[in-house]
DNA sequence: TTGTGTTAGCGAAACCTTTCGCTACAATCG
DNA sequence: CGATTGTAGCGAAAGGTTTCGCTAACACAA
């Protein structure tokens, strides 16, 4: 049989994509910032009622993907986020346009957005923006 | 062990994402609209080169997550996407900004996409559905 | 009818993700 | 110094996804 490992080759690549519990776990460290094993876990533990042996595994499986570093040095170990907040979100979003819309799709993400909780700080801050990038271009 | 089955639970809620493969087929669902297996098969072999086999398995694996509709008067069977591409993109995005930042963040969605191709046409269209959105709050 | 090709489906293999038990080791306490 | 507690890691199990081989059923031409 023929089975493709593109999991594996794009992993090589550095493109792969974090899965559901990767995404909370990097979700906690933006928020805690660099912090050890315990301080992770004890919040994960909170959402999902996981092991401590859970968490380390998952770390180390995040590290050998490139998707957290670690301080050594330190005892107890920290690991931070490779990624930021603003870097990641803009590495989905342009993933998902991609995938859904074959790319460029600036009026479509509004849409999107329209039913949702933009507050009116957020469009002023939203046409500031729009300002700035017709500027540039 | 306890090992828990949120993937599951979340199918019975019909809240499941699609997976990789799975999304390929409903963009090419979306292009193509309502189809027979041999036709998707076609786009998605020069995609990634799997058989035919696997093509099918999918749009049934896919039928009973909901993903995807058939009709079985016709013969050979049509299929459908059950959402239209607009509706899965803001699920998605919606899905990534309560992800990512724990909901609402207009400007930082357009912030992810400052750096892109917004062409001047794409910016007005913008504007305008700020508006929009203005007057409707 | 018999062969030829197309469609549908099942079950299992391969792979990836998530989970944990067990073990080892370091640090800290009495 | 033990004994106890916290940290790190490995290997394997459980679950999910993706892949295909094989088989059955169906349609249509020879």
């Amino acid at each position: 049989m023929f089975h493709s490992k593109i999991g594996e080759v794009m992993r090589e690549l550095g493109s792969s994509q974090p899965t559901a519990v990767e995404l909370e776990i990097l979700r906690i460290l933006w928020e805690l910032g660099p912090s050890p094993v315990r301080e992770i876990h004890t919040r994960l533990a909170e959402l999902k009622g996981t092991n401590y042996s859970t968490t380390v595994k998952m770390l180390s499986v995040m590290l050998t993907k490139g998707l957290v570093k670690r301080d050594e040095n330190a005892t107890p170990h920290i690991y931070r986020a490779a990624m930021t907040r603003d870097r990641a979100a803009k590495r989905f979003l342009t993933e998902l346009i991609e995938k859904v819309y074959d790319g460029s799709a600036m009026s479509l993400v509004l849409q999107a957005l329209a039913g949702g909780k933009a507050s009116k700080t957020e469009i002023d801050e939203a046409r500031r923006l729009l300002d700035e990038m017709e500027g540039q271009s």
